[in-house]
DNA sequence: TTGGCTATTGCAACACCTTGCGCTAAGGTT
DNA sequence: AACCTTAGCGCAAGGTGTTGCAATAGCCAA
């Protein structure tokens, strides 16, 4: 058994409650709510802090078994449910289907994918606004764009 | 349970040339390609024919195993590749994630998937149209709005 | 009709994601 | 510190989707 001791929980209060200490709460977040701070939890918050932008659940898992060769893909997915609910993170599927996620998604972004280059590219706050808009007038639908992957092709890859 | 609904723009107007002749030529056109007409795509293919809409692919599978017992999944994953290649239906992800497919696309249209009824809607053309502008005004991304399901709520489920 | 080329099939195995269940251990209480 | 409740863990199994490969069977040509 690894045994990290002591909490350090001596957080470097630099940033002024910034975006960037959202996740050294979640310990305390979690056992306020009756939650507990596993482990395993531990690794993948630490897996977690480590990412930038978007994630594949398969791409975590991998991260954490570096860590921690022991560790289970359903615990993974369950906990990645659990910092769902505490919008640490949040999910949506890719073009081809499988399972993404955002970390810590500051503001609500679509996602396009080119079928050209692979790459994938957020859409902007305003063009977002202007597709719920529509939807919205349309059908009077209030729409999750963040929960999907538009597929196309870029600037750069038309015929 | 509610399946699909669309808007009653339904009303199939002039469909001049032999539309709902689409398949007839399938035979043909597969072999004109050196493809090969088999037992087990003519299965699929009276499946189809009587399929309205939308349907997943454990579905497909399901029915045309009511036909034909020994039908393989791979078999029919890989010929529906193929019918796609030639136009006759193409794929989609649902808000699950899972395969969707929509049968004789006549135009293309987006989804809306309701988190709360559960119900599908079409995106109207109209509407999608000022979705594909914006997104090629904004990066120039030329997107396939049929490929993905939106998720959200629609107006008979908000909080 | 027969023969041969090769597209397709079916199987098996794998990857991804989810769920049910019994046991473990987190963490508050005594 | 020992106890107790139950959240969470690991395992196993199931559903969905993909891929490699040997054997089969369309389809064209002779």
């Amino acid at each position: 058994m690894k045994d990290h001791q002591a909490p350090p929980t001596a957080s470097t209060q630099s940033a002024p409650s910034s975006a960037a200490n959202t996740w050294d709460g979640i310990a305390d977040r979690l056992r306020a709510s009756g939650l507990r701070w596993t482990p395993q939890r531990r690794t993948l918050v630490e897996v977690l802090r480590e990412c930038e932008g978007h994630v594949t659940a398969t791409d975590l898992i991998n991260r954490c078994r570096d860590r921690d060769g022991t560790t289970t893909p359903s615990t993974v997915y369950r906990t990645l449910d659990v910092l769902e609910e505490f919008g640490l993170i949040k999910h949506g599927h890719g073009h081809d289907g499988r399972e993404e996620y955002h970390i810590l998604p500051e503001q609500v972004h679509g996602h396009l994918h080119c079928e050209g280059c692979g790459t994938t590219w957020e859409i902007r706050p305003e063009t977002g606004s202007v597709i719920v808009d529509a939807l919205a007038a349309d059908l009077g639908f209030a729409v999750d764009l963040s929960h999907v992957t538009i597929s196309g092709r870029c600037q750069g890859c038309h015929d």
